[in-house]
DNA sequence: ATTTGGTCGTTCGAATTCTAAGCAAGTAAA
DNA sequence: TTTACTTGCTTAGAATTCGAACGACCAAAT
């Protein structure tokens, strides 16, 4: 690997590492202060602040999944978990007997307003800190570029998302 | 500190959320790959791929843990699969014997070069088709700038005894 | 030489995650 | 309706992950 690979410059490729350790160190450090703060992983962090984020404070167990880049199975194990701590209520949708809809309680929404201000304090100092000049207005954009370019790009043996192929 | 806003504005907040998002559908997306192309995790594949990149071919448990951001149990059982599959070996270090220095086999070298194309394919289509003009540019010296800046913060309390990557 | 303190890697148990399989409910076509 | 297919979620079991505890080793004092 010492020569530069026929699809990515060194640039390229730099810059795709920095991306991957850059999220990956990023996720520790605020892992660590939300199961300090308010006992909350990640992944629950993340459940939560979506619930929260959407117009009814409740969302489909599939769409929650599609969110959040998690199995359904493992999103049906951490709603679980976050029933029992009384954070979210599950309850069969009216209109699709087949759905379940998640919701935030008020203890959930509660919880994140308590460790939203650290949380973000956090990605602050680690994440933005260094910036400077327009490179966050840059970042946002490449970044949101790439997210829309990934969401609508099925990856090929693709999991049954809302994508569609089934044409044939 | 420096402002008592809330934290971050709209754009910070998209920016974040935007990166954590890319890196995991990117995971996924390479993930897939490795795994049929090759029978490996994006874990195993980045081990591998440090160790290949690496002068001697040979790393010590702890530098690998701390370069590919894991925990050194966990490098420890991935360690493992990998030697039982012939890709690398471990022995004891001859300077330190407390050490355990991993090596790559010619069969770990040959895995990640049949399988480096195919995954550098995919990252160059997901990651850096979107981008144009300056955009690379500017995201590699902003993520290498954030990795500079997380690496020199000491992310959990005391855990990883962090500050031996000084001379690189 | 012994003590003290720190580092290295593994083992252990618990928690989390995934895939595959399964069931229930909706949809489409006959 | 019946049939076949699709979707939404859960369950089951295996695999992976982490943190804490452990034993071995090194270095610096004593």
């Amino acid at each position: 690997m010492s020569d530069p690979s026929p699809g990515l410059n060194s640039e390229q490729l730099g810059a795709y590492f920095a991306l991957m350790e850059v999220s990956s160190l990023l996720q520790y450090a605020v892992d660590e202060h939300l199961r300090a703060d308010g006992d909350l992983s990640y992944v629950q962090f993340q459940i939560l602040a979506r619930l929260v984020d959407s117009p009814e404070g409740r969302l489909r167990m599939t769409d929650l999944a599609d969110g959040v880049v998690y199995s359904r199975s493992g999103l049906t194990y951490q709603a679980g978990l976050l029933e029992k701590r009384g954070l979210v209520t599950r309850a069969p949708s009216p209109d699709d007997e087949r759905s379940v809809m998640v919701t935030v309680t008020d203890t959930g929404r509660a919880l994140i307003a308590h460790v939203l201000p650290g949380h973000v304090e956090r990605v602050r100092q680690l994440l933005f800190d260094p910036m400077k000049g327009r490179d966050l207005a840059t970042l946002s954009s490449v970044l949101g570029r790439v997210r829309t370019h990934m969401r609508a790009t099925p990856p090929r043996s693709a999991k049954p998302r809302a994508g569609r192929n089934r044409a044939e």
